[in-house]
RNA sequence: GGAUGGGUAUGCCUAGCGGCGAGGGCAGCGGACUGUAAAUCCGUCACAAAGAAACAGCGCAGGUUCGAGUCCUGCCCCAUCCA
């Protein structure tokens, strides 16, 4: 892997990330299809024609359906779904958080309780490397836990302890899988993920520990999970610095467009977030003046396309009114339209900032696009 | 004309079988969602700004009963079948 920085403005980082997958301009967006497919009805030919440059999949989704094993019996994520640029795959560490009423957290890894027939499975470090490596992607996540953010301070500071532990086990467990004859990619990328909720000084610790290790990329994790922007924002001042420069930066499950607009502008490069298309799949689209929700009936009669002068699928050819319609009728369309806009969006997004970096006017236009989506002009 | 089954709130469907100040679903309207247990979830949906108190409503009209959407009588409508 090679990371370059081709400029900076500010903190704000304009770089490339070259994988055996492919290179990624960053910052990037990654469209996020947790099991090996954005819901919604998109499929790896829609990410191409929308500009998805990485998509992220899930660890313990795919474990748990439809088997690691079976997809790498079948070469692999990339061949699985037919999509050849790069993948990243989470963990299952955030399923430790998400699924917090179905799993058992101890020294060694997680008990869970799948969430489809309840049965047992136990993931630790090692056994997420392994799935990951069964499953090929470009990039593996550090398998780690997401405290709450309103967790007390000493149990966040032992769940970090032990978070650290467990990346040091999946650095040598994923150097062993990487050698093996028979793995897949024997390129796997290997980022580690900074925890500790809202402490600062427990951030700070942690981020200089996992700094340490020399690893492929540096995530934060436990973000916008419950805090206010002003403390998430206040974590990224405090803990970024603190992350390797030579190294890419990624805020886990973010966010909103103005979240990523101030993240980049604190340092991050990578993000990933399931707003575009969930919110999508409700009917809310983001447009560059603001939120609309579709269902809502002022939109009944509305011409427009979602956003004048958008190039997606869905503003192309279609309006308002019919897509509203789509979605009241319950048609699939309506949420894939949907979808499909809302990571036109997000992309097309991550395009104009590295864009407005590449010539110096990041912060010009981080303004001008805030202030255009706090607008009302829908 | 006869037989049978039905008429439940602002639109539709439906629970109810003597304590109902009537439950649920759909539709409608609005909201939430941040490394996806989410095409999900929540609220609202007679009147009242809201709370206390009081109060409307189960086809219509009577009756029985401490108490009736529930039981009885008559009538009106709807569906199906038979003449």
């Amino acid at each position: 892997m090679e990371y370059k920085i081709l400029k900076q403005e500010g903190r704000a980082k304009r770089a490339t990330v070259t994988t055996v997958h492919g290179t990624i301009q960053t910052p990037v967006f990654m469209n996020v299809g947790t099991v090996a497919a954005i819901k919604g009805a998109v499929s790896t030919a829609d990410l191409e024609e929308i500009g998805t440059q990485i998509e992220l999949s899930n660890t313990y989704h795919l474990h748990v359906r439809t088997g690691d094993e079976t997809i790498k019996k079948l070469g692999g994520l990339h061949k699985f779904m037919s999509w050849n640029r790069p993948i990243l795959t989470d963990s299952g560490g955030f399923q430790v958080f998400s699924l917090a009423g179905l799993r058992r957290i101890k020294e060694e890894g997680v008990y869970f309780n799948s969430h489809i027939d309840g049965r047992k499975i136990f993931m630790g470090p090692e056994e997420s490397m392994h799935i990951q490596s069964n499953l090929a992607s470009t990039i593996a996540m550090a398998f780690d836990e997401c405290p709450p953010s309103k967790a007390e301070r000493s149990y966040v500071q032992s769940s970090v302890d032990r978070t650290t532990r467990w990346l040091e086990r999946c650095k040598n467990e994923m150097k062993r899988l990487n050698s093996l004859d028979d793995t897949i990619n024997k390129e796997q990328l290997l980022f580690g993920i900074n925890q500790g909720a809202v402490y600062a000084d427990i951030r700070i610790e942690h981020a200089k520990r996992i700094s340490e290790m020399d690893l492929d990329g540096y995530a934060v994790g436990g973000l916008a999970v419950g805090e206010t922007h002003e403390e998430m924002y206040h974590i990224l001042d405090e803990t970024v610095p603190y992350l390797p420069k030579d190294k890419p930066t990624y805020l886990m499950g973010v966010g909103t467009p103005a979240n990523i607009l101030e993240a980049v502008d604190r340092g991050v490069d990578f993000f990933d977030c399931v707003y575009p298309s969930r919110n999508g799949r409700h009917g809310h689209l983001y447009t560059n003046h603001g939120k609309i929700n579709l269902f809502n009936s002022k939109y009944e009669l509305d011409g427009r396309p979602i956003e004048e002068g958008c190039q997606c699928p869905a503003c192309r050819r279609y309006s308002r009114a019919y897509i509203r319609h789509l979605l009241k009728a319950k048609e699939m369309l309506g949420m894939r339209l949907c979808v499909l806009h809302n990571l036109y969006f997000y992309n097309t997004m991550m395009t104009e900032i590295r864009d407005a970096l590449d010539t110096g006017e990041f912060a010009a236009y981080k303004k001008r696009k805030l202030d255009s989506m706090n607008s009302s002009g829908n």
